[in-house]
DNA sequence: TTGAAAGCGCTAACAA
DNA sequence: TTGTTAGCGCTTTCAA
């Protein structure tokens, strides 16, 4: 017999300390079958006093399903995503179930191992950002049989249910929205070094637009770090003092396109006279600028709320993709 | 024999495929122990026919031990924490952990009922906010023998390890700067309707401080909701149409202050001779904005890394609390 | 180098 | 109402 002192209390030891078997304590402890009011008492006294934890992995193991869900995000240094993430964790938290969760940093390589990590703890479903994923990927997760949801983006091919909106198409309309004002020479402002995949969509649906009317792209501008009011402020800054100035600017998100006004702001100049500008995803504290910004709002939390529901419920899965739709915010900076 | 058909493959499987024995295929999987090349081979092959993933729960029921942290939040509604949230993440997935997460919104009812949870999971080490918690939470924690790190505050008496600054002195240090700018009218701004304990010692630091000079707090706002910069927008709008106007406003956080003067710009008031302000935490966004705002450095990212590294880690405890210190940063508000 | 047996903590199924 | 048995998937131990 193994020594049992370090060990943390398990029903075996409720059962001997309540002198009843260990399978009273598991029904017991669980509330299921029957019990008379004599053991169930001895039995709750005992685990009380040992200071009994449940162990979960066993309970899993045995029942080869976990109350877990995998969520992966591309960083927790953009808004966006806590947000995402507050819209799963307060859906799944209703249910009882936790998430487990870790961060890309935009590297598919990372993504691609923390899947697998993930999938080891057997979770109910993924969730997890994008479309593109590298090599193998797709495949272990389709392999691996769990119910998988993908955020935020729908174009491209998901691997089973996308939530999110067209990104393509929200560059498009920002575009359309900015022509029909009447720039016509833009500039770009991104971050993450062009790695966000979901950001270059975005440009490319702006671009296109802006070409086919005839307009154009003058200056572009991607920072290598994560992105940041700061860096929108600066790259600001350089785009008006190049040589080709545009006279307005599509930043990558909101962070960024607050910086630039606040460029503005501080140089005196006026937005949109001066230079117009235009951001992405409608965070709140848009609310609180001094200026309204135009953007394209979001639906951050309710992607994460749909995509925790899919996850954690049992019926077929219906389409392929759910268009969550956006919405463009015509503000006082365009 | 059970139906194995809808079944995830196991080593078993893999072993009957490979024609060898169950445990020759852990060894292989694993890396451990000899295998021929030949054994190996086959399992591999088999493995990776099969599509195998590894079941982690058998594992750490088999090991009695998990690569686990669990990670209690107040909220995710604020930078401060995806940041403290941040560090643990980079922390853990350096060594191969995963962390586990709950938000209790401030509720110390739902942090006892996460605690359970999150503990029935058998993590190595726990680490939430604050020092104060639910009657049993902290005997729950201690029983259950994890490691515990606390963080952010340091006034109190941790369960074990706390990690983080004195919240009483950041408010004592911040009236003390404006007392000797001269300000003697204070105004408070706060949030989550004053169930963030630590803002009540900062403001209980503050108050203390500024009586004792002789100066008075004139007007107080809090805010049911999270804080949100335009709520601290509002506040600021409010405390200076008030009656008893402030000379100076000392808000909970940076998010409110930066509201506070985005109000004053929109107002074309001048700041800080209309009125004087301050925050806390000193969040990047701060340096983007066209004034400099005056607030208290917090270290964010460091209290998570050494939250993660202390729960990791299985050396004895040294110290119960560990300063990692702030820094006033007067700006150009006050 | 390989395999058989035992057991981690729990619960479904069956028996008393 | 209560107890016994078996087994979830894996790895440690011991034996061949």
């Amino acid at each position: 017999m193994r020594d049992r002192s370090d060990h943390r209390p398990t029903m075996g030891d409720i059962a001997e300390a309540a002198g009843v078997s260990q399978m009273t304590v598991s029904r017991v402890l669980r509330g299921s079958g029957s019990a008379s009011a004599e053991a169930r008492a001895r039995v709750e006294q005992a685990a009380h006093q040992l200071g009994y934890v449940p162990n979960r992995l066993a309970t899993a193991l045995r029942d080869e399903s976990t109350p877990l869900v995998a969520v992966i995000l591309p960083t927790l240094g953009n808004r966006v995503f806590s947000e995402v993430l507050a819209g799963v964790t307060e859906t799944l938290a209703g249910q009882g179930m936790q998430p487990v969760f870790g961060v890309t940093e935009y590297d598919p390589l990372r993504e691609a191992a923390l899947v697998r990590d993930l999938l080891s703890w057997r979770p109910r479903g993924i969730i997890l950002p994008g479309l593109e994923h590298a090599k193998g990927t797709r495949a272990a997760i389709r392999a691996s049989g769990v119910r998988v949801a993908e955020v935020m983006d729908l174009d491209g091919d998901p691997i089973s249910v996308a939530f999110g909106l067209s990104q393509v198409e929200a560059g498009r309309a920002t575009a359309r929205h900015m022509l029909a004002r009447g720039y016509r020479r833009f500039g770009w402002i991104g971050a993450q070094g062009g790695r966000d995949l979901r950001a270059s969509k975005r440009l490319a649906g702006f671009r296109e637009t802006v070409r086919a009317a005839g307009a154009q792209m003058v200056a572009e501008r991607v920072f290598d770090g994560p992105s940041a009011m700061v860096q929108g402020r600066r790259g600001t800054a350089m785009l008006l003092d190049g040589l080709a100035r545009p006279d307005a600017i599509y930043f990558a998100n909101d962070d960024l396109a607050a910086g630039g006004l606040m460029h503005c702001l501080a140089e005196g100049l006026t937005v949109p006279r001066d230079v117009a500008l235009a951001g992405f995803n409608g965070l709140g504290f848009l609310e609180a600028l001094p200026v309204r910004l135009t953007t394209v709002e979001t639906p951050r939390r309710e992607m994460g709320i749909s995509a925790a529901r899919h996850v954690m419920g049992d019926g077929p899965v219906a389409e392929a993709k759910v268009d969550l739709g956006f919405r463009l915010v015509a503000g006082e900076t365009s």
